[in-house]
DNA sequence: CGGTTTTGACCAGCGC
DNA sequence: GCGCTGGTCAAAACCG
């Protein structure tokens, strides 16, 4: 199992994480890692995607606010990952760096996306955090024996990214950094709670 | 066969 | 302007 901590001298970007937690006390389009460490390629899509139950604001269901949490500010969780990677020491010198959208050319220019990470004890780089994920990338960084290696969601329609990373002066933690918010749901949370948010669907018509 | 991973190349931003 | 670095692209390889 894995242990999550918040990344070293930030505030947690919520108060409590236990990825065995429900409901997930989550930034935005975020599910609980760890459920299983198994690498999340090829999984099933959820039976409930985002296409079914139109009823139901999938969206709205899951922000932090829906579920009694304060959003976090783009702004201050920005701040609060503004250099991720230095907690191993390798500042993102170039401004190749942190929160860049594509633009002309397949090339990236800066703009201010949430981010948020966090660092995970667990040997396996890959958490298993309910969404699926397609690898586009994996870079050697300065300062660091252990190679970055960047994820987009599957989800043509949602622009989230992340970063995985090993630290070097402990191997054993890993850091993954979450770029953007999910606009759809996660599948397995949606697999799990499906048939139970149904029912209530249900069960509010009376 | 479609989706994912790998990996070298390319590009942009920053410091000097 | 140049070099360094990080982020992304895209073709080929891989896999179920």
């Amino acid at each position: 199992m894995s242990l999550m901590e918040p990344l070293e001298g930030e505030a947690p970007p919520f108060p409590h994480f236990d990825p065995c937690f429900s409901p997930p006390l989550v930034p935005p389009g975020y599910c609980p890692p760890g459920l299983s460490n198994q690498r999340q390629q090829q999984q099933e899509p959820s039976s409930l995607g985002c296409g079914e139950a139109p009823a139901i604001d999938w969206a709205s269901l899951f922000l932090p606010s829906s579920i009694g949490l304060q959003q976090p500010t783009p702004a201050g969780l920005l701040q609060s990952l503004e250099r991720p990677s230095e907690a191993e020491g390798n500042a993102t010198k170039g401004g190749g760096g942190c929160c860049k959208e594509k633009g002309k050319g397949g090339r990236a220019k800066k703009v201010s996306r949430p981010r948020f990470a966090f660092q995970t004890r667990s040997a396996n780089d890959i958490l298993d955090d309910g969404y699926r994920w397609r690898k586009y990338g994996q870079k050697a960084v300065k300062n660091s024996i252990y190679p970055r290696s960047y994820y987009r969601c599957t989800q043509h329609t949602c622009n989230v990214k992340k970063q995985v990373q090993r630290l070097s002066k402990d191997t054993s933690i890993v850091v993954t950094t979450y770029e953007g918010v999910h606009n759809h749901p996660c599948e397995k949370l949606m697999e799990a709670l499906g048939p139970l948010l149904k029912q209530i669907q249900f069960l509010s018509r009376f």
